[in-house]
DNA sequence: GTTCGTGCAAAAAATTTGCACCGGA
DNA sequence: TCCGGTGCAAATTTTTTGCACGAAC
């Protein structure tokens, strides 16, 4: 979304000390080709190995949880026996919804702000301070509800 | 919370064909017995193994498999390394939130009602019927913020 | 008596780790 | 040059599966 993501995850690695490798490049170069996605680390792994045969599974491993660490990737679990990541782009960082079809899977993105009425009254109610969330919502997706 | 929710989880499973094993009674006893807990297969293995112990692991994955696709359970996932579960009680099944801090760990459970003004407007806009929904909170808890 | 479920052990899948070598800063 | 990062392979961890036997209906 920002003029230039790239650029400011890398300005991120190099003030933490972290070097910015081929390997890492590469991979948030696949990322950000992908963001409407939700990849998996094997999905991730299969198109950087197009860019670098030579790289390694575990490095991908490595790469994105630096990543989620850094707070550039979230997890998100979509209940199909992996890890899956999507850039976390600090516009949407913190509303962010997922509407899971039932029927066919898919998973489209939804913004919304009425849960900061919610994280209110939870700050208030149980003095909790929230910070981030993450929302699934399933159900019936419009396509599927045709059938 | 309902007077005896074994005798309907046990109707549900005749009604749908299964048989009533003596592990699954005791895997949903366990659980019943655990109902503020948000335990994993392990969790579940071990405490089942002390009243039985020649379980097998994998009988606890099938079942739990089999509670989670009759609703008796849902997954959460805590990022923790593995899956965990949690009754979905039928009155709570549907406002499901956690509250989970960032600093240490804590997982609090929190309902609320507010999500489903949020779910007419997604219905509305987007045409997908929501019919459940998995809501994660991460924050500071109360203990934490005072430290 | 059938049929479904179980235990066991093996397999598969997902993730982590140890270590010698390599390459960014 | 120096130190963190990488590739590789092995180890762990989590989950699934095949199959003969046992138990519920």
């Amino acid at each position: 979304m920002s003029k230039n993501q790239l650029e400011e995850i890398k300005e991120q690695l190099k003030q933490k000390g972290y070097k910015l490798t081929t390997q890492r490049r590469i991979i948030l170069d696949s990322i950000l080709d992908n963001q409407d996605k939700h990849l998996s680390i094997e999905d991730i792994y299969k198109i950087v190995k197009e860019k670098m045969p030579e790289i390694g599974l575990a490095t991908v491993y490595r790469t994105i949880m630096l990543l989620s660490d850094l707070k550039v990737l979230n997890k998100i679990d979509l209940d199909d026996g992996c890890s899956r990541f999507e850039l976390s782009n600090s516009e949407e960082s913190h509303n962010h919804h997922h509407l899971i079809c039932i029927k066919c899977g898919k998973v489209e993105e939804a913004e919304d702000d009425l849960l900061e009425a919610l994280e209110e009254q939870i700050e208030n109610k149980k003095g909790f301070k929230v910070i981030n969330h993450m929302v699934k919502f399933y159900g019936i997706c419009k396509e599927c509800k045709k059938e």
